[in-house]
Order: structure tokens, then C-alpha cells, then sequence
DNA sequence: GTGTATATCTCGGGG
DNA sequence: CCCCGAGGTATACAC
């Protein structure tokens, strides 16, 4: 990790074309190649940046960074306030807790909370449009498809809707219901959801977590 | 702006529950309040990170970072390696070049690159749900809609759906066919699109420049 | 403020 | 390698 503090203009040219006026900025260069140049504001996001692979070419007077798909960056440096540069090491990485994830994983092992009787017959079943998050069959032997959110908005419906319509269209499956399943629905995607004839369900992630699996059961 | 290079490990809780393992990184303290903490990889996103406003209450064991939202984030330091700040003054910002825009404007002057005979009405058509980035009138004299994208994806056929549904309520208008431009279109939009009856466009930015514009022709 | 559309999105997983 | 979906998406803009 290096880091320098200069006076800089910039130009970049790639998937867009765009520019920095002269101004004191922090270039942020990582292990991996990748650089940004980050302004004393703003979230995240950098004002530029280039994602690795590259290659940086540097002169007193300007810094090249030529990416792999004719991506390049050019900063010219008026004035090096620092410059500094730190070994990290490699980083063990985020623990995340609580993503859709690890909800549809839960679902796939306790699909009797959506509904009494319900069975899991695939995670991930594959249509046209993309995959279904689960595929179950429900206690009279109907297929129903199922879509988990985190938390559920109007664009979750859509995506449900969009493969029930094709679902529909296989004679070995039809007739298919939906559910929708997520930590939070909003009153609008509800109502939607609804209006569509799915089933709304509310999950407590760990509430959920901490029910019994049925593929335990089996044992 | 204020880098801290320390070993440290995060605690986040906020939208998500989240935890980084002790590790050394980088602190980044902007003017504005935000917070990110970067390791020495992966393009611009931080590991963890705060958007202002925020307060951060600093303590030498911990750096605690308090949002508006009952988020908070929490950073133990096990050691310190660099701290230092700069001034970096208010940044002019970037200067960035359109791409979709344009892409709109050299369509809306050479609609005949989507269907023989076609003839723009107007460009950004306003409807209650948004403008249409194109609307057409075909060589039947039929109305057409035009969504444009440089990836056309799924969100796209969706929007233009939700437009045609709105347009075609209108009896000036009705009926109303949809075309889905876009420099690429993925085979899952075009599945969808298709099915829905709307014609899909692929063009290239540069051909559809070099090509004669019907503005110009008409003089 | 809320909602919508965009992004040089980034990031991870699966084929 | 590309394709696809999710994100604590962030960000700009209209309402």
C-alpha cells in the first residue's frame, strides 16, 4: 500500500472519458495494482481509479496507468507532499452475518416455515431467466417457487413473477405457485405480491437459525 | 484527511452484523466524516466503511464510529503504525464525458438504424412514470417506443414494459410497439423481450457516428 | 424526504 | 473466461 499526497491533475480515458482539475488529492496505490485518487469527501467512491491488472509507468512529471482493455490513467503531479508506502500483508477477509445467502441456505432446511407440508426439491433451479432460489413442492404435491430477499421490494415481485411465467410453461411442472419470503417486506411489494396471488412470508433470521433442520431429521 | 496505518480489528452493526479479524489496514478519516477501512486489495470498496454524518469517539484501544441510523462501527487497535492528516481543500471535481446520452442523441437523429422507415417524434418523451428515451413513429405510422442502454439487461426490458404499459392507455397514442436498443444485449433480456413482442436493436457507437444523420438530410 | 435509474459500479459464485 | 445476481451497493436526479 502506497500512498501519496500531491497537487495533481488528471485525465482518464476508457469506458468513459473524464478529468480532474488541479487539485491536492490522495493517490491510493495497492498491492495489487489497482489505484485510486480519493478527494477529502464522499463516501467510498473515488473521483478515479483504475482496477487491477495495470501497469504504472512514472516520471517525476506524470504517473501512466495502462489497464488491460486500453484503460489508461494519466496524473500529472504538480507537487508531492508525501509519499509513503506500508507492507499489509494479506487481509483475512470480511465475516458477514445475516445475507441472502445464508437466508436461502436456512429456507432450503426448514422449507415447513413457509408452509405446513412444504418439501425443498432443488436451491438454484435453472430456468431461461435465471435461477429460481428454491423450487419446493407443497403438502398436495403442487410445485411452488420461491424467491428469498433480504428485504423484499417491488423488484423482488417482478423477478418472481418473471420466472413463475415461464415455469408455467412447463407441462411437468405447471401448475407452479410463488412465495415470497424475506426478513422484511415493504408495504408495497406486499401488496403486489398479493394482488399476484403469492404467499408473503416474514422470516426472523435467527429465529430461523435456530429451529431444527429437516435434513437432521431425516437422521 | 486522515490516514491511520494500524493492526486493528472491526466490528460493524448497522444494515448487516460484520467483523473483520485482526490484521494490518488503512484508516481513512475524511474531512466530511466518513470513515473506510482498506486492505491492499480489491478495486475502490473498502472492507468496512461509514457515510457522514458520523461521530467518531476516540479512545487509545478503540475508535468507536456512531451513524445516524443506530449504526456503529467499532475499531480496536492493536497497534498503530502512521498517523497523519492533510489539508486537501474543497475538490473542483470531475469532468466526465457522456456515454448513453450521446448514444440517445446519434439514435434520435438516425432512427432508420432501427427499422426501415422510422421517423423520431421526440427525445425523452415525458410520461407520468418517467420520459422514454425515445419516441417513434414506424413506417406504418404505428408509435414506438424506444428504450436505449449501453447493456441492455433484464432492468431494462422491465423499465420498457412499465412504459408501453402507460403509453398504450393513451388512445392518441395506442398502440404503441417497443424497440430495446443497446451496444450488447444478454441473451436473458433478449429472451424476455422478445416473448414480449418488443424488437431488440444491438448497434455499435462508432458505426451509428460515421453514419449520415436524417437532421442533416433534411436540408 | 422518498423513489427511480445509473455506474469506469464492485464482488462473488457457477458454468 | 464470461455471465449473472447481490450489495451495508453509492450517487445523481425527479417528484
Amino acid at each position: 500500500m502506497r500512498l501519496v499526497v500531491a497537487r495533481c491533475s488528471v485525465l482518464y480515458e476508457g469506458r468513459l472519458a473524464a478529468s480532474l482539475q488541479e487539485a491536492t488529492r490522495l493517490i491510493m496505490v495497492k498491492a495489487d495494482g489497482c489505484v485510486a485518487i480519493h478527494s477529502d469527501s464522499g463516501a467510498y467512491k473515488p473521483l478515479n481509479w483504475m482496477t487491477a491488472p495495470n501497469v504504472l509507468t512514472e516520471t517525476p512529471l506524470h504517473w501512466t496507468v495502462t489497464g488491460s482493455r486500453g484503460e489508461r490513467l494519466v496524473i500529472t503531479m504538480h507537487e508531492v507532499l508525501s509519499d509513503s508506502a506500508y507492507d499489509l500483508g494479506r487481509d483475512p477477509g470480511l465475516e458477514k452475518d445475516g445475507v441472502e445467502a445464508q437466508l436461502q441456505a436456512l429456507l432450503a432446511e426448514r422449507p415447513h416455515v413457509l408452509e405446513v407440508g412444504m418439501v425443498t426439491i432443488r436451491r438454484e433451479y435453472p430456468t431461461a431467466l435465471g435461477p429460481v432460489d428454491l423450487l419446493c413442492r407443497d403438502a398436495n404435491g403442487i410445485a411452488v417457487a420461491v424467491e428469498v430477499k433480504r428485504r423484499g421490494e417491488i423488484d423482488g415481485v417482478e423477478q418472481l413473477t418473471r420466472y413463475l411465467e415461464f415455469l408455467n410453461r412447463d407441462p411437468l411442472l405447471a401448475p407452479v405457485r410463488g412465495v415470497f419470503v424475506a426478513q422484511e417486506i415493504k408495504a408495497q411489494a406486499r401488496t403486489l405480491a398479493t394482488d399476484r396471488g403469492f404467499l408473503c412470508v416474514e422470516v426472523d433470521y435467527d429465529d430461523l437459525r435456530s429451529l431444527p433442520s429437516n435434513i437432521l431429521r431425516l437422521f
